[in-house]
DNA sequence: CGCTACTTGTCATGATATTACATTTCAGTT
DNA sequence: AACTGAAATGTAATATCATGACAAGTAGCG
C-alpha cells in the first residue's frame, strides 16, 4: 500500500522541516520509538493509531484532521470524525504528535521519547512546519506568569513567516 | 462553554486579568485611545466596530465571534457571521483585539496603542485570559530561528494553566 | 449630482470538532 | 475455551468556527 494517496495539496517531498535529511529513515525511526515507547508503557499503538502516525511522518508537513481522514478512508480505516479526532487525541496525548493550534492541524513530532513543548516555525507560503526547541516557562514570559501567581500547565509557540527555502525563492 | 452572553451582568464579577482594577476607566480608556489612533491614522471606525471592541472590552475575556455576533444581534445590528468577522478582522489589524489562537476566540489588547506580539496565560478552569509581556523573537526560540534562516513576521505565545484564583479556590 | 471606494447586511456554504450510542476488540480471568 | 470489564472503533447526527458571493447602503470627492 501507500503507493496512492495524494490529497489536493503540495507533494510529500515537499517541505521538510527546513533542510534535507533521510526520510524514509526518519520516518521509520520515528515508527519504531513509538512502537518501543508504547510498548515499554503498556500504551496501544493500534492499527489506526499508527496509521495517522505513518500518514504525518510521511508527509512531513501538518495536515488537517480532515485531510488525515480521506488519507484515512483510501486506507480502508473508518471515514468519520471521530476515527481521526480519537487517533489524534492517542498521539497528541502521548507526545508523537502535535497540534498545530494556528494552522487547525497536526503534525509528527520531530524529538519523540522526551517530553517537550514544542515550538514551531510556520512558513506562510508553502506552509511548512518546523519544530524548534523551547522552553517559554523559562525567560521573561515564564517571569510574568510567575509573577502573576499563574501555574503554567502547557505552552503554545508558534511563530508564522517565511522559511529560507521560500525566501530563497523571491519572497514577495 | 459558559458563554453567558449577557450584556447586563455585572462586568465587575467576571474574571479579570488575574486582578483588580478599575474596569470602568480601562474601558473608557481603550475605548479613546482606540478612537484617537483612528482618527490620527484615517481608519475609521464605524460603530459595528467600535460596538465590538466596547464589547470584548466590557466583557474583559475572550468571546468567540458567535457570542459577539449574539451581542451585536442584541444591539441592533447584524446577526450574520461576517458581520462579526468583518470588525473583528479590522480590529485584530489594527492591534485593538487579539485572536486567541488556542480558543478560536478575541480578547480586548490590553495595551493598546503599542506595537506588540501579544502572549497570554489562559486559565483552564474559569477561562479568564491575561495578556503578559512577551519577546519571543529574543531568546532561545528566536535564536532558532535565526540560526534556521527563517524569518519571523508574527508569533503566538499561548500558556494554558490554572490562575491564582482557581488555585485559591481549590485548584485540582 | 454622479462617481468611486468602502462598509454593511444577508444567504449560502465550507471547515473544524464533538456528542451519543451501538458494536467490536483486547487483556485478564474463570 | 468462555466470560467479563475496559478500551477502542464505526457511524450518524450535530455543534462550532469561518468564508465566499453578491446586493444594498454610505462617506468622501470630482
Amino acid at each position: 500500500m501507500t503507493s496512492s494517496v495524494n490529497p489536493k495539496d503540495a507533494p510529500s517531498a515537499a517541505p521538510l522541516g527546513f533542510q534535507n535529511h533521510d526520510h524514509r529513515a526518519c520516518v521509520a525511526g520515528a515508527l519504531a520509538t513509538a512502537e518501543s515507547r508504547c510498548a515499554a508503557d503498556g500504551l496501544r499503538l493500534t492499527p489506526v493509531r499508527r496509521k495517522v502516525l505513518e500518514l504525518l511522518l510521511q508527509e512531513h508537513r501538518a495536515l488537517g484532521a480532515y485531510a488525515i481522514l480521506d488519507l484515512l478512508r483510501e486506507a480502508g480505516f473508518g471515514s468519520q470524525p471521530p476515527v481521526a479526532y480519537r487517533a489524534l487525541e492517542f498521539l497528541v496525548e502521548n507526545g508523537f504528535v502535535h497540534k498545530v493550534e494556528r494552522l487547525n492541524a497536526f503534525v509528527a513530532c520531530a524529538h519523540p521519547g522526551r517530553m517537550h513543548s514544542p515550538a514551531f516555525m510556520i512558513c506562510r507560503l508553502c506552509e511548512a512546519v518546523a519544530e524548534a526547541p523551547s522552553a517559554p516557562a523559562r525567560g521573561a514570559f515564564g517571569a510574568a506568569a510567575r509573577a502573576a501567581g499563574f501555574q503554567i500547565e502547557r505552552t503554545v509557540v508558534e511563530a508564522e513567516g517565511v522559511c529560507p527555502s521560500c525566501a530563497a525563492k523571491g519572497d514577495a
